[in-house]
DNA sequence: ATAAACTTTCATTTTTTTTTGAAAGTTTAA
DNA sequence: TTAAACTTTCAAAAAAAAATGAAAGTTTAT
């Protein structure tokens, strides 16, 4: 396999993967072509490569950027923007994790806890509910602090670790 | 609030949660409705609850059987299947990331193995590329033991965990 | 102030995904 | 074996999501 091929190849692997994840296909792809790029690259380079308009250019390098996963920049003399992703894995897995947290996780947790908290009149099919969607609530906030703590653990995790469990 | 409106509001806004990350709406609203119901469901009373078609609940039930995480249960006496979920959150968590695991991480990693593994010339892009996607082939591989170590570690998880970091 | 170089927006079109519903299939009971 | 009670399948329809492209907007240079 040459170059071009692989390449081509990371880009639609990357793009499916996304879109199986609740991330849109070309955003994904987008993101592929930058993180394996050793310099920034212009929209025009963006359209030309992944065959798209520049609209759909436009909109999801916003949306990359909104993510804080895609950076403009700019090359001296050059008027048109350039963009590069984050390259640092563990830096795109926390703003990932962080944004969706965000976005999806906690207005979720939002509800669960308030349909957790009716007055249950004491028939099973109440008390189940309550019960149920309770657990879930305490699972789910305990799932979204996880790669919180990850992070915080990523240096030296053990040792951390170890403290924060005997304390 | 009472109690149908809060089950309505839960299955909603499950649904939502879903289709963010890539489950389709009705799949994850009936997923909801099984969670929080304490007797097993016909597809009739799912189909009436959700408004939804027969070949739709059919379809759905079947795709939550094949992960694993709704059961086909038959009361005595009646013709009809009943449907219940898998209400126990560690054991779902468990089933889901082991099916996504297989359906769309494994081939995934496959392919990054084999992009990977090109042959550089010494370009600064060949070489980029061929680092970055070894980078991000460890590290997908690594996140996606994660949950197995998890499960692994469920029960006295800390000291099996030091165990295993010292030796 | 004008125009060139570039980016963003958004109504419309296209594509993709999901849903429907009726026909075909299956199981059980008599 | 027949028929009633139920489930599955899948082509077609509907709905939802994404992409287009041209007009509007912005910035920079002269």
């Amino acid at each position: 396999m040459e170059f071009k091929e692989a390449k081509n190849k990371f880009v639609q692997t990357w793009g499916a993967l996304g879109s199986q994840w609740g991330i849109n296909k070309t955003m994904a792809q987008i993101h592929a072509l930058l993180m394996v790029s050793h310099e920034p690259i212009s929209m025009e380079d963006i359209m030309d490569e992944l065959q798209i308009s520049r609209g759909n250019a436009s909109m999801n390098l916003r949306a990359l950027m909104d993510w804080g996963i895609v950076y403009k920049e700019y090359k001296a003399g050059e008027r048109k923007e350039f963009f590069t992703a984050e390259k640092d894995l563990d830096e795109l897995a926390v703003k990932i994790s962080r944004e969706r947290s965000k976005r999806e996780i906690k207005p979720a947790l939002k509800i669960l806890k308030e349909v957790s908290a009716i007055e249950s009149d004491g028939t099973a099919a109440e008390k189940h509910f309550v019960d149920q969607t309770t657990k879930l609530y305490d699972f789910v906030l305990k799932a979204d602090n996880v790669l919180d703590k990850i992070t915080e653990f990523k240096d030296n995790w053990l040792a951390k670790l170890v403290v924060k469990m005997i304390k």
